[in-house]
DNA sequence: TCAGGTTGTAATCGGTTGATTACTTAGACA
DNA sequence: TGTCTAAGTAATCAACCGATTACAACCTGA
């Protein structure tokens, strides 16, 4: 070879959250039909071969994306739920919802699984995840029915707008309906969309 | 043959609803990647090579499958705006929505448009669909933009618990989510989901 | 140092899919 | 009735994709 590039080689423990990490990214952009194998290999700099060994199918990888976009989300509002702020805890939730945006892939992955609820394997996933952040909100956060369903209303569209990127439109009624979407922190929403 | 079905023959514009129909379904059900123009042929009762000749493409057949779910909503508002109720435009639009329910397809297949905003042939259909509709209940049926922005948001989580399918769960607190999404009318949204 | 397990890839295979082509057949109308 | 157009399909193709296999290179420790 002319580049002295000595492929570096990781444990299998980290290599794994390397493909998890390329593959949230991928799933989230294209969807899970729409993603290939290869396109989350290259993401993640090895082969296509070694992302398909390594989870034993395309299927059970999405499948692990999605748990950890689960666990990322239960992760980042039990935190919010424990802190001590003189807001209030749906404010508190709203914010670590919309710091989720940084790392690029959580919500949009979580989206596409949340639209699969028809096939056999993937949709008891997406049920078990909703449900699971559901319980999260009202009975931790002590957030009652109404409330909790509001605000699992406004992720949705945060996920909405996310996706259409509907964040980087010229267009004022997209930028208002983005502005609403976040509690009115446009810049923020944008910082965060953009990494 | 042994049996006498004399393949019906339909003019090509009525030959074209009938697989923008069956699309719709198949679209909502699998989303874009993963729906076959084979399913969606089949669905209609008619060869996969005469779907794609139809349309050009499967693509031009999901574009005008996403133009034409956004083009019944509009409908829908729009009735809903000018219906002379004694209730509140944004309890007839709420109505208006949930009765969506009962074409199949149509909701499902624009949560998957809404979640390919990064398709440069899909993306753009999507925000300008989005946007028609937002533009239409803060315009015409006069919603704040924080209204109008919280109304888009319990139609997006209706998009979710239908895909997920939660309506037709077990769960109690499913079944609790679902409740308060519809706005308390479970019994009605189960039964236009069952079609 | 060299043996063996671990990390990783090139090559390839079977199945699927959207699209194309060449061909049929129903039906309207002169 | 015969003809011509529109409706529709069977057959096939090239491209793609997930998965498998066989093999290579790296690193550790006895």
């Amino acid at each position: 070879m002319s580049t002295m590039e000595t492929r570096q080689r990781l444990p299998a423990a980290e290599r794994r959250e390397s493909i998890l990490a390329a593959a949230s990214v991928v799933f989230g952009d294209r969807g899970y039909a729409g993603a290939t194998t290869d396109q989350i290999a290259t993401a993640a700099g090895i082969s296509q071969a070694y992302v398909v060994r390594t989870f034993g199918s395309k299927e059970t990888l999405f499948v692990e994306v999605a748990r950890r976009a689960v666990g990322r989300i239960e992760t980042a509002f039990r935190s919010a739920i424990s802190a001590d702020d003189d807001r209030t805890v749906v404010q508190r939730l709203g914010q670590a919802y919309l710091d989720l945006i940084a790392d690029r892939g959580i919500l949009l992955s979580l989206l596409h699984i949340f639209s699969l609820g028809n096939d056999p394997a993937i949709g008891p996933v997406g049920r078990e995840g909703f449900l699971t952040i559901y319980r999260l909100i009202r009975d931790e956060a002590g957030l009652p029915p109404e409330e909790a369903s509001r605000f699992l209303a406004e992720g949705m569209l945060i996920n909405t707008v996310l996706a259409l990127q509907l964040h980087d439109s010229d267009d004022p009624d997209a930028l208002e309906l983005v502005t609403q979407a976040c509690g009115g922190d446009l810049g923020r929403f944008r910082a965060l969309a953009a990494g």
